[in-house]
DNA sequence: TTGCCTATTGAAATCGTTTAACCAATAGTG
DNA sequence: CACTATTGGTTAAACGATTTCAATAGGCAA
């Protein structure tokens, strides 16, 4: 049924090892062995069988990127990133999504640990520090947009606490006092982090820290916008809000609109990530930019470098990220 | 340095036969043994070779979900409905992009070719319909949200036909005498669907199709404003404009409120796939709803019918749509 | 003619599993 | 007691490729 090596090998009337040869493009085999090794190949319509290859040289030349959903769109640009550093060294990227379930981002990296995989990058880890660690030693795995504290892994970011704290500086600089921050109560590093560098550039200052100001809630849209009614209900409303993603400032700006709030005029909006809607949506949103395509493409590059060396790169690389100003901030 | 099934026999003191079959849960071992080689299991850290397993049963239990990038987020709902599918089999869902170029839709169909995955679902076909035709009569493959004229292979999709002449008859129901089309230049089947829907509807309430508020661009957000832009241009106005993708429908209305037309009084809008952003923006996008979810449980469903039983399931499902109705059609 | 070198080629080992075929020992049955 | 089943286990043959190693043939020099 199924047409493997050996059946090429016979209709081109030659031994197997000489199909391999041929279709691996080898030397030491004759224009004649090659002309009856192609024929065959395309009489049958043959083409190998990757288990059996990959066992033997035990190696995939595919690495698995493991996401949390499809959803967030700003991945697509680390990946296009990572398929280009892949690529360039043969490699395939595979995704996969672990919709936000540790137990599932487990399961998902057995691929690696089964040798169904090269390598592996987390973009946004679930599982804890210690776990990662742990296996970081082991396999070829490594994290990308997210670094995680004190973990011994590849590591490809940006300095989020620096951008949280140039955001929030801008907002300063603009003459605010009361910057409000939309945060996610999901503590992932990122965002940790960000709320970092809000709280350092407050106090650097001299503005003391007013937890009122603060609304903790999820990556969704909604969030902004209750986010927003929620900061706006305090007895001293905020001035300015800096959100932790672009899709959350939305929301918090729709807010304003639908109240005659006049975004960039009475209240300031800063968001993060710079999305393809922020710049869609009207006002257009004043964002972080982090560098996508190069963290994804970065992350590749370095890895696929471990897993041919052997020697684990196991350093953390931050990338420059940058303001971009626009209605928002009255840019 | 690798752990292999030798490894824990040797530990456990038992024959690999066994070892394999505690593994698998199979009958015929006593508890003694099972004890020792899960202790055996635990101690030396061993996780199953997959390419050995694969090769040795010839199947992976994996699907691979092709998709043109990842940035077209309503992608999203597809392939969670896809995994529930597939996991409820005990199946994994692996995503590769094709970034637009028929070449490399082909490169990855090769992992199907070549027993890499057991199946795989198309979600936007850059190839032709002769050369997918011919793959599905050897391989597992499907087609999901895109059909295929007169291509014998199995697909779910929606009466896009029968939506876009909704969408137009419902502006027509709300008095519109003029109405412009935004449409791709690439072909795609869905395009070319809702635009015969559009001119049915058209065609249906005696008017005559005028070929001038039919605007040809791509996918991207800037073609909804250039396109709502060159509609206006036109002598005679539009007094609606039925995009067949709800990316290109808030391009066209971002236009519109730059422009100081009033959306949904003025100008009616109709969008397309009901993506998240739909609703965020303001105002909000009547569009038409896809079952995506749906889409990618069934397909996933069927396919893996298709893998268990031989017997190929070639057939065409239509799941039902349905209009979403909101500000941009003064709802 | 003999010997040596090179260019092709094929047989067989190997990768890590699963599983069919087999075997020994124990228990059950008339 | 002789004769099956049943149970728990082993050995070895797949699965489909790559690759090592040895063998063959032909060319050429001595």
């Amino acid at each position: 049924m199924n047409i493997t090596i050996k059946d090429v090998a016979k209709a081109a009337n030659v031994s197997v090892a000489t199909v391999s040869r041929v279709l691996n493009k080898k030397t030491n085999v004759s224009e004649e062995a090659v002309q009856a090794v192609n024929r065959a190949v395309e009489e049958l319509g043959y083409s190998p069988n990757f288990l059996g290859r990959d066992l033997r040289k035990s190696e995939t030349k595919r690495i698995l990127a493991i996401i949390a959903s499809t959803e967030q769109s700003f991945y697509s640009e680390v990946l296009r990133g990572m398929q280009d550093a892949a690529y360039a060294d043969g490699y395939d990227i595979l995704i996969a999504t672990t919709r936000d379930d540790p137990e599932h981002e487990m399961h998902l990296l057995g691929m690696l640990f089964s040798k169904a995989v090269d390598g592996a990058v987390l973009l946004a880890p679930k599982l804890d520090n210690a776990t990662i660690s742990g296996l970081a030693k082991k396999y070829h795995l490594a994290l990308c947009l997210e670094r995680m504290e004190g973990c011994d892994i590849l590591c490809v970011t940006i300095d989020n606490e620096r951008a949280g704290f140039d955001a929030t500086s801008y907002l300063l600089g603009k003459g605010c006092k009361r910057i409000g921050l939309i945060t996610t109560h999901i503590r992932t590093q990122s965002s940790i982090d960000r709320e970092r560098g809000y709280r350092r550039a407050l106090e650097t200052a001299g503005i003391p820290v007013d937890e009122g100001l603060i609304y903790y809630g999820d990556y969704g849209v909604d969030t902004g916008t209750k986010g927003c009614e929620h900061l706006m209900r305090q007895s001293r409303k905020p001035d300015a809000i800096f959100s932790i993603s672009d899709t959350i400032a939305i929301g918090a700006m729709t807010y304003a609109i639908q109240n005659d709030i006049k975004v960039g005029k009475d209240m300031l909006f800063f968001g993060f990530d710079n999305i393809a809607y922020s710049h869609m949506f009207i006002p257009r949103l004043s964002t972080v930019e982090q560098p996508c395509y190069l963290q994804g493409k970065t992350v590749v590059e370095k890895l696929i470098g471990n897993i041919k060396n052997g020697l684990p790169d196991a350093a953390t690389y931050m990338l420059p990220h940058s303001l971009i100003l626009r209605d928002s901030t009255g840019d």
